[in-house]
DNA sequence: CCCAAACTGTCATGCTGTGACACTTGTCGT
DNA sequence: ACGACAAGTGTCACAGCATGACAGTTTGGG
């Protein structure tokens, strides 16, 4: 089940790189081969991270990255369809891990009730490294996020990517065909925003909290009550 | 008025482009540089649509773009800051429209619901030809969202980037301060992602509607009753 | 043990986006 | 009007991203 949710996960898929490692069922760990480009991936991630926080994104070039794992640039985009994707390795990760707490909700839950509570509960594992999250690369992101509307961006588009996902899930949840009812989709679609707003109060310093699940928190609290506020009365002032 | 909301609009800026022409408020439409640099941009907003409708986003080349208008590409990327910059235009202007007829909705109506009413106006508008907006140039929009990622991407990210803009004005119909208080964010927040649902949606053929503005219309209204949906009772299957 | 497929490196190339500098043209003061 | 100054543009140069093609190397399987 946990390989099926990685395996889903096409970040960093791009023509000419075949999901070799789901062919066949019955080769655990198949093949040296595998290995060695698994650890190569990684390898490329690490560094990335690594010069990313220490130059930044932009000053950061592929050049860079490769080398310093020892390949050449035009390895690197074999494994990442450019040098954004190497990042939306680790919103995967967390992604799966969210829909994962999602379904396991009770039923009882409304939607974005029960959205609120996994999203929390995975944010909150990354900010304390908790399971296999690193804090110290969830910080990273955050603060690269900040410093480069280019990584900003491709989040953005990650996040459009995984709607369909997420309403699908929804949906699952309610009961309802989301072919035929559009109420999935609206919720996908504000709970996927609603991340990135928390995001930008959080280092645009317009909210005083330390910690963006907290900020999640809140706004996902509120789009439970509804969110058609009436204007304001004339009565005051 | 509307040169004012003109003016604001920053797409296309970049350094070195001062926006010279709202310095001082006694020249109305001062000198023949001003005229000339509006026609040049203008000329290169009409090649590149031209070009892109052709040919398709990829396919077109700065280059190609500045040579139609027989100015050099480094030029081209005086006006604009890069490729997409040039369809970005036109979104803005929509939004300055929607903004300013949701500004102008009764004070009765909810914020959700005045901004339905708004923009599906506003969109309608486009979709006819009414006022100065060109239909063809806006099934072109979305045409190339469509077919490229990359304009797709460059929409999400204006989107992001109006939202300050957007959460102000519905903090001002709520009356309430948007530093303190978070529903706005989140009302604005889910607005923005609508867009783009509501967008995927015609384009994935997923509904039957044909105009953009009867699905933003379903998915706004939609909102506006709350989106915290129960989890389907087990009663029923 | 060898072959085919997969993986990688090298080379070549196109396009985006930017910096620097010189040249032209419009603007404004006198 | 005329000259100084600024704004706009062209040209040249260049770095970096991304991709295609081809050849060499590894690896898994028959």
């Amino acid at each position: 089940m946990k390989e099926l949710l990685a395996e889903a996960s096409n970040v960093g898929y791009h023509p000419g790189m075949e999901a070799t490692t789901a062919v066949q069922g019955c080769t655990p760990t198949a093949g040296r081969r595998e290995r060695k480009k698994q650890r190569t991936r990684e390898a490329l991630v690490d560094s990335a991270f690594q010069l990313f926080s220490e130059k930044g994104f932009e000053a950061t070039t592929v050049e860079e990255i490769a080398d310093a794992v020892d390949v050449s640039s035009r390895t690197f985009f074999r494994y990442f369809a450019s040098k954004e994707d190497v990042l939306l390795t680790f919103q995967e990760e967390q992604f799966a891990a969210v829909q994962e707490a999602f379904t396991a909700r009770p039923a009882d839950e409304p939607v974005i009730t029960a959205i609120r509570h996994a999203a929390v509960d995975v944010i909150r594992a990354c900010e304390d490294g908790a399971f296999g999250f690193d804090p110290e690369r969830f910080g990273c992101i955050r603060q690269l996020m900040e410093s480069s509307p280019a990584v900003f961006g491709s989040s953005l588009e990650h996040g459009q990517k995984k709607h369909a996902e997420m309403t699908r899930l929804v949906a699952g949840r309610m009961g309802v065909d989301p072919d035929t009812d559009l109420r999935p989709h609206v919720v996908a679609s504000a709970v996927n925003s609603v991340f990135h707003t928390a995001f930008e109060l959080l280092s645009s310093g317009t909210v005083s909290a330390e910690r963006f699940s907290d900020v999640l928190s809140e706004l996902l609290r509120l789009a439970e009550d509804g969110i058609n506020y009436p204007a304001a009365v004339p009565a005051d002032r």
